[in-house]
DNA sequence: AATATAATTAAACGATTGTTTAATTTAAAC
DNA sequence: GTTTAAATTAAACAATCGTTTAATTATATT
């Protein structure tokens, strides 16, 4: 079985549902998009579940992975710890929007509930471990008495607001129609400013 | 007509669709769940996604109208405008955490086109006036220089990233699957705490 | 009470859905 | 070069989709 088809499909995928959400999108659809017989589909995944249940397996241990190594930086202060956590969220985020769109639709809808359930697992992971440093830094005083798990909120909403529609953050920052905040470095370095001057300000100050 | 009966259809639509999405969500889903005949629903409303417009039509106006309500109040502080905001903002989205959802999931697809930017056009009116408070607390030198479009994506983030999945928010926050923040008071205020503190300490502290 | 309009129904429409089949082509193994 | 397995294809599958029809019931008008 070729592996770089399996994975060209999923890339695909992942456009497309991004686009057109998992229901709106048909192997057809795919399968065209793909330039393979819609029969491949199933024939390499099982079942189109089965093939969306690969695509989000496929990237969850991309993020988690980074934060480990964060957390075990001994040498690093809560709010160095803190600054790195967001810098890499927003690198690894605005490197691939339509990914991150994908699993903002799975979480809004509770219809396949064992993928709903996996993606709260996969950014509870990483939530407990944020919220973990905040508590640190405020038990050690080095933070102000703020509200850890809002905190979190504020941080990743921050970014999925930004990434939830291109045309959305557009509009606000009034930029021309043609422009890609996300991969522009001078974007990446103003909302990585913004959310850490923000935290700061809330925790430190 | 009865208004009665395109109200309840909209009422089961809005919850139906918030859970399972648009296109996840099926005529005959959708009849059975209101208890009318399949049919009714194109009686009344034409198709589907003229549901889905009469929908989204009928509670667009409900956020714009208590904004234009704290800007043309004269008597308070730009920081105080905020506060009303924040607060406005937080009552009316826990209010109905489902339709929430369902504007959230057309932010996120460029499926339905007019659909996308027409929801895009009501967040950014309410986002130009809130930034626009900001701009003018910076020029007026009592709000610190900070970065107006982004603090909006911080404060809509934050309570979006609350909103979008309720097993998520239970989660993060601890609390028993019976618990519902969205409907609790105290859950309320303390989300009303945090983004008002955050934005105070970032742009007067 | 008779008439006209509105509301509601069950049944059917063609189109599209995800999936499977069976046949064929390609690649690998011996 | 023959055999075996994997990959690919077009066609068909039943199920479901949004929508429409035509008949019936309910409501309102005169």
């Amino acid at each position: 079985m070729s592996i770089d088809k399996r994975d060209h499909i999923i890339k695909k995928a992942v456009e497309l549902i991004a686009e057109k959400g998992f229901e709106g999108t048909s192997i057809r659809d795919l399968a065209a998009k793909a330039d393979v017989n819609v029969a491949m589909v199933n024939y390499y995944f099982g079942s189109k579940e089965k093939l969306f249940e690969a695509l989000v397996e496929k990237r969850a241990l991309f993020m988690s992975q980074f934060i480990e190594n964060v957390i075990t930086n001994k040498s690093l202060l809560p709010i160095e710890q803190l600054d790195r956590i967001i810098e890499g969220y927003i690198i690894r985020f605005l490197a691939d929007p339509q990914y991150h769109r994908v699993l903002q639709q799975e979480l809004l809808i509770t219809q396949r509930e064992q993928m709903h359930e996996k993606i709260i697992g996969l950014i509870a992971k990483n939530a407990f471990e944020i919220i973990q440093i905040i508590k640190k830094g405020i038990k050690s005083k080095v933070f102000n008495k703020v509200d850890p798990e809002l905190v979190f909120a504020s941080i990743l909403g921050t970014i999925s607001q930004v990434l939830m529609s291109r045309a959305l953050c557009l509009k606000i920052m009034n930029k021309p129609r043609d422009y890609d905040p996300y991969s522009d470095k001078k974007f990446q370095k103003r909302l990585t400013n913004h959310i850490q001057q923000m935290v700061h300000s809330y925790l430190i100050k």
